[in-house]
DNA sequence: GCGGATCAC
DNA sequence: TATGGTGATCCGC
């Protein structure tokens, strides 16, 4: 089989070949993994990307190897069973074939457009209507398809298969453009006035219509015919008329592309999806083709075509089908019981439908977005210090593509990348939706100081950061939610309905405001700014009650979260102390059952502020140090020290207060605001209490200190600001927002959960936790007596060997590595 | 739900 | 010479 054989050598593909990696059959068995990992060290000097492309093209041939080792293991009888079922499916999809929809697809050429400009200074002086295929939407593309579903800034798809019905029955003046050389913004309909055209302007055009593959020629519409002297469509003096067909429709579409955009675009033109994009391909650049809507024309362009051409193909899956022989659709038809052994269902079901020239027929309107990110990649960046700036700045920058969108969502992914360019994400998934930059940042933080802690002492050498956001609510969601506030504001205001500590909109517009102004210079414009990470005092306040506490979502979360905990460590058969998340005392080698009892009687037991004197009391050392014994057992002494010397130098307080110009006297307002309050006053929700409804109400306003401070100057005597007891880390939380509060109590609780997940995979499994990947599936295949999934594309087929058992000292240290 | 991987543009 | 950013999806866990 020489079916590994790169055809586009380059650096990466000549140092594979030297070290015989690119050979699948040498591939691991042939060379010691040592003499590979050096080598690999070796080109990692060098260049850290290279290193890094080895080490993935290493994974891929792995997985290659292990998918040929479960290949060699499939029976004829299997296959000849495979064969019927997929056969089967086959014959359903031929049958359910549609040849009666006309698809296009444009494609902007924007890159030869570039080359073009940059070959022929004089076009530079041209107006150049850059502009996206949106804005093509309403201009052009709606006339042929108002549902055209635009991809993106230069690609679009259209169903003129109406048009074209009703185009029949047009008028040749109707199918009738002028050429217009002036401004091209007004060439847009038929029937303009018509404008000279020069002689140089027309000799700098590029030709339109020499691309017509030369089958399409004879077979087009009946209009189009055979006129020997004309072509389609007919130029006369300064004005075109097109036909009726398909592919004469398109080339108006293009026409009067380039005639507004001075931009020349490519088109196919297919019963489906899946082709006309392949076709759009074919003639680029500035050209067209058609596939004929009968199923031997498709077959015919299906024939050879190059799998690799067909949208979802990527370099992965090619070297994969490669690997089994499988270069064009007509082999990956060949091939269709065996890949249906190999893959996952939703794999080899594509497969057959490419295979058969199979593809949408209509244009699926893109659903509502799933997430939102933002990244950004930079020379290399170790401060623990700049990391958390860059992340701020980076969630300042994402909360506000978020409100230009109005969105808001429950999951916070940070993305790592290191010098040696290999990818991290982690994520955490919040009870409540987050919008704001405190709210993300709150979260993205503690992720990221994770992955600080973990590689501590060494600094994690980053070249990129990116968070993103996830998990928007659907409608669904959304109209229980609003129910849920409903209810908690009937419970509410049985407990307290005094209206009052409503900030006004106004005040938060104008904090928002002054937010995007103190984010407007960049993290890398100003290179590093220093902010200011200092603790802030705290005072004693609890001022909610039990009910309140206890309706807020992080406190509905906390029992389930906790139970799953426990169930965890039950399944790991591990006897495990347990700390009560309400009353904070270690609950010993429990039942899920008394475990859950405990907590509900601690939270139907005494008042939350009794609770909470509880925690202020305790708290101060000695339950930070349990907490951390529990989640990091088998500490040495001197380990857990300079941990715990790291986690005080990198505390980051839940709410940081940006210094700005424009309020020096920031920290200065809270603390006297502070020093104002005392516990009683709190508790007693005097003239304005603290509105727990409004701040659940507007759980996506955030409520900012500045604000508090701001008006504490106005007001002194008024109870904004709150201390809040967080009853996972116990640490008081001056927040005014209890949104914020609730994303701390979730961060919180999710970092628990991952150090005590982490903590028993490394004493359960015994295995040391690698830094980046986990390579071993450890050959866990479903034997169940149910249809076993297949591994899909994405399916790492590791090897079921190994498991080498490390003693937990040594994971311990990769733990920490 | 999480994390790695693949893919498209 | 040095190697992007955004969004979606799949898969195994």
């Amino acid at each position: 089989m020489d079916s590994t054989k790169e055809k586009n050598g380059s650096y990466k593909d000549d140092l594979l070949l030297r070290m015989g990696l690119n050979d699948n059959k040498a591939g691991m068995e042939g060379l010691d993994k040592d003499k590979i990992n050096k080598i690999i060290m070796e080109a990692t000097k060098g260049s850290r990307f290279y290193g890094n492309e080895l080490k993935k093209e290493k994974q891929v041939n792995q997985r290659i190897e292990n998918m040929m080792q479960q290949k060699a293991q499939i029976t004829s009888q299997q296959l000849r069973k495979a064969q019927l079922q997929v056969d089967r499916y086959a014959m359903e999809l031929e049958q359910s074939r549609d040849l009666n929809n006309t698809i296009v697809h444009i494609d902007m050429d924007a890159f030869y457009a570039a080359v073009e400009m940059r070959d022929n200074p004089e076009l530079k002086d041209k107006p150049i209507a850059v502009g996206s295929m949106s804005m093509l939407v309403k201009e052009i593309l709606a006339d042929y398809d108002p549902n055209f579903l635009a991809m993106s800034l230069d690609e679009a798809y259209l169903n003129i298969t109406k048009h074209l019905q009703e185009r029949q029955n047009w008028p040749e003046d109707k199918r009738k453009y002028f050429i217009k050389t002036g401004n091209p913004l007004e060439n847009d309909k038929p029937r303009k006035e018509v404008n000279k055209l020069r002689e140089h302007e027309r000799s700098i055009s590029p030709l339109l219509f020499d691309d017509s593959p030369p089958d399409l020629q004879s077979q087009g519409n009946p209009l189009q015919g055979n006129s020997e002297e004309e072509d389609n469509p007919q130029t006369l003096q300064n004005s075109i008329v097109f036909g009726t067909s398909a592919e004469e429709v398109v080339k108006e579409i293009r026409f009067r592309i380039e005639q507004k955009t001075t931009l020349t675009a490519s088109a196919g033109i297919a019963p489906n999806t899946m082709l006309a994009k392949v076709c759009s391909d074919k003639n680029k650049p500035n050209g067209q083709y058609q596939v004929l809507p009968n199923r031997q024309a498709v077959m015919d362009f299906i024939k050879d075509l190059p799998i690799r051409k067909v949208s979802g193909i990527g370099k992965v899956t090619e070297k994969m089908l490669k690997a089994l022989g499988i270069i064009t659709c007509t082999e990956l038809y060949q091939q269709r019981a065996l890949l249906s052994l190999l893959f996952s269902e939703t794999s080899w079901h594509h497969f057959l439908h490419i295979s058969l020239g199979l593809g949408s027929t209509h244009l699926a309107r893109d659903g509502e977005r799933k997430s939102m990110s933002v990244e950004r990649t930079f020379s290399e960046i170790s401060k623990a210090e700049e990391q958390y700036n860059l992340c701020q700045e980076l969630c300042s920058e994402l909360a506000q593509d978020l409100q230009k969108e109005g969105l808001k969502g429950r999951t916070v992914t940070i993305k790592l990348k290191n010098v040696n360019f290999e990818v991290k994400t982690r994520a955490s998934t919040v009870s409540s939706v987050v919008s704001t930059t405190e709210e993300i940042f709150a979260i993205a933080k503690e992720l990221l100081r994770t992955e600080i802690d973990a590689d501590f002492p060494h600094p994690l050498r980053l070249r990129l950061m990116g968070v993103r956001l996830s998990s928007f609510p659907n409608e669904e969601d959304k109209r229980h939610q609003q129910r849920s506030i409903i209810g908690f504001l009937q419970a509410g205001n049985q407990s307290q309905s005094a209206p009052g500590c409503i900030l006004e909109k106004t005040d938060k517009d104008q904090f928002l405001k002054s937010l995007e102004m103190s984010h407007k210079k960049s993290f890398f414009d100003k290179k590093r700014s220093e902010r200011n990470w200092s603790h802030q005092d705290t005072f004693k306040c609890e001022a909610v009650d039990k009910q309140s506490l206890q309706t807020s979502h992080s406190f509905q979360v906390l029992k389930k979260k906790m139970n799953e905990n426990l169930k965890t460590s039950e399944n790991s058969n591990n006897s495990q102390i347990f700390t009560c998340p309400i009353c904070f005392r270690e609950q010993r080698s429990i039942s899920l059952e008394a475990f859950n009892k405990h907590v509900d009687a601690c939270l139907d037991g005494p008042s939350i502020s009794g609770i909470s004197s509880v925690f202020s009391h305790s708290h101060a050392s000695s339950t930070e140090v349990n907490k951390k014994e529990n989640v990091y057992p088998s500490f040495s002494q001197s380990e857990k020290q300079d941990y715990e010397t790291h986690q005080r130098n990198s505390e980051i307080n839940f709410i940081e207060l940006p210094e700005t110009e424009d309020n020096p006297a920031k920290a200065e307002s809270v603390d006297a605001l502070s020093d104002k309050h005392s516990k009683e006053e709190c508790a007693s929700l005097p003239s304005k209490p603290f509105n727990i409804e409004k701040c659940c109400q507007n759980s996506s306003s955030t409520v900012s200190l500045e604000d508090i401070a701001s008006l504490s100057r106005q007001e002194s005597s008024q109870p904004y600001l709150q201390a809040l007891v967080c009853p996972v880390c116990n640490l008081e939380q001056k927040t005014s927002d209890l949104t914020l509060f609730n994303v701390h109590v979730d961060v919180c609780l999710n970092k628990g959960i991952i150090q005590e997940l982490r903590k028993d995979k490394v004493n359960l499994a015994n295995q040391p936790r690698e830094n980046t990947k986990s390579t071993d599936n450890s050959g866990r295949v479903q034997k169940t007596a149910t249809k076993p999934k297949r591994p899909g594309l994405m399916t790492k087929y590791s090897a079921s060997k190994k498991t080498k058992p490390n003693n937990s000292r040594h994971t311990l240290d990769v733990f920490f590595k």
